[in-house]
DNA sequence: GCCTCGTTTGCACACGTGTGCATAATACTG
DNA sequence: CAGTATTATGCACACGTGTGCAAACGAGGC
């Protein structure tokens, strides 16, 4: 059996509650029982409870991480972010994949809730207000990253994605490009709004025109979508010649549409990804894109939480907050100077 | 305050003990009592408070997974398998990157043993056999996927490595190739190990030499070792007219490698990877590679550990059990015939 | 040597749930 | 109707840890 507090106390002597007081570190224990205490459990490798603990304290010094999809490259990076944050503060991470499906997002809250998770990250950004409200309504502290129903939610980080979007359309248009499409992903809620919002502000202040079939939107992440999907935009009459994906998996699957379709990537038509995925340096050409800071992200998300937590016994109210991220233009090969017309 | 039995036996007049045993479904209690009670429960939004149950149970209902990383494709689909099985029987993940950093696997093992896991994944091929045996001390049902040192546990889901690159090394001599090489990963342990072994022994029954400095491992699994280090046996003075890499990431940065050297895939050199992961297929050209059943390979460890669970009350002892599957050669467009000789 | 004060430890209860056993309520048998 | 079998419920304790409070201990001052 694992050895307890009351299997120390009785191998040394003293009672449990002197055992408890002595591993936690408490200055009303002498230290030489303190010490003598300690050195029977590590010689008994006594490990805590942490149901026991979290019973009693009713703190499971676990976050929840609720994220669409863990095989995605993009919140994969942005979990590694938490997590480095996270366990630098003695936190454990409970990582659940909502998958896009209610009938999973409803399962994930209610685990959050059995386990008393201290706070929850959301960095799903199709999750259901219905389960957001739900987890509110618990009393959970809520981060959420990126997400569509920020307005219900105090405490936010974003990158910033409009202006992200804004400096990629903004280069191609530098580049001499004047029909510009515009490829989304419908299942990411707010984040492809942003960007498709940044791409219509930076054309229209250069005075291009944006026709409605130039803006398009797929139903999902894999590239497999960008790679069908461009039929659609290079067989219009007027094809155009660069397309801004919602980010770079639409992108990748989107440069093998083209070699597909017997186009040359970038002199026949350019392409740019968003978030810098590892794999878009590696691509064929490598891929022009708008490298998100991604592990930062994660890391801020799990801060402001930790923030939260720490600071709310006091009871004071924090006041709501928005973090919001800038990251980088990055140039590389999937875009040049827009084809001469003949 | 959240609502505990207490809250619903108070409402509904009865005990505590009544309450507890009708939401467990507990025939001892009518019928009638029962719904009203599950009624009540549903109305004040319960939820029973899982470390109570944990202390009191001593099962946790949680399932360890550690991972050499989550951001690795291969891994997250595994992770993904292991979900699948796992939420269909009720039971929650408890995931972990170890990093190949002693440090922190140190830490997730103390953290695995102070929630009480029912069970431990391990699926970083690289963990520690110290914290291995740490593990099996503490008396976790343990489950190995392609792991190094399981020649010390007695439960294990392997693919058979050695099998597909042997595929992988007959597919490439079958077009004519001779001059063969192999960019391991040393990291991976056993497995870059396994599959050393099956592209030796096809090499060997072809009668085919394998000179020393064909064979050349990276410490890592990004792609861009394997675009660096490409160049070393791009240089050799007998350049091989192939390269049988150890996986896809390693692949991925050696096509880029060979692009940058002005050399042509497949036509001047054939480059194979392993594990298909997602962007194998949108590599220029697509990647040949060994379809690894990646996801089927995490259901599997997943179940097996499930079925240690939920026989080892009877205390009988499971006989060792080591399950073995199989992938299959997926033959795309980065190898072709040997180039002629001049 | 008595009182006071500060330090160190133990007692007892609590957290929310599960369960063996005793007991109460009901049904059945003769 | 008494006695017994059956069913339904409650009591009390347990899981491992944390903590307020009382008690024991020791030291110092007069």
């Amino acid at each position: 059996m694992t050895t307890t507090i009351k299997d120390i106390a009785k191998r040394t002597g003293v009672s449990h509650s002197t055992v408890s007081r002595a591993l936690r570190g408490d200055p009303l224990i002498s230290f030489a029982t303190a010490k003598r205490i300690q050195q029977a459990a590590a010689e008994m490798a006594y490990l805590p409870s942490a149901a026991a603990r979290s019973l009693k304290t009713n703190r499971s010094q676990v976050l929840g991480v609720i994220v669409s999809s863990i095989d995605d490259p993009f919140f994969s990076e942005i979990v590694f972010g938490i997590e480095e944050a996270a366990q630098e503060s003695g936190y454990r991470l409970f990582i659940a994949a909502s998958q896009h499906d209610p009938a999973r997002e409803q399962k994930i809250v209610q685990a959050m809730m059995e386990h008393r998770t201290d706070g929850v990250i959301i960095c799903s950004s199709s999750f259901s207000p219905d389960q957001g409200r739900q987890l509110l309504e618990y009393g959970f502290p809520i981060v959420v990253v990126n997400h569509q129903g920020a307005e219900n939610f105090h405490y936010s980080i974003f990158h910033d994605d409009v202006d992200g979007s804004r400096q990629i359309t903004r280069h191609l248009i530098d580049l001499g490009h004047r029909k510009i499409a515009y490829l989304g992903n419908s299942l990411s809620g707010r984040t492809t709004l942003d960007r498709l919002t940044g791409f219509k502000a930076e054309m229209q202040s250069a005075g291009l025109p944006v026709p409605a079939e130039y803006i398009h939107h797929v139903a999902g992440n894999s590239p497999q979508f960008g790679m069908d999907d461009s039929n659609y935009l290079l067989n219009l009459k007027q094809p155009p010649t660069a397309i801004v994906c919602f980010n770079d998996m639409l992108a990748i699957g989107v440069l093998k549409g083209c070699r597909r379709a017997g186009l040359n990537v970038p002199d026949d038509i350019s392409i740019t990804g968003f978030d810098n995925i590892i794999f878009s340096a590696y691509t064929h050409p490598p891929l022009t894109t708008f490298d998100q800071p991604k592990q930062s992200i994660g890391t801020e998300a799990a801060r402001l939480l930790l923030d939260l937590l720490h600071s709310s016994p006091d009871g004071k109210v924090f006041q709501p907050k928005e973090i919001i991220l800038k990251g980088r233009l990055l140039v590389r090969n999937s875009t040049a100077a827009s084809p001469k017309e003949h």
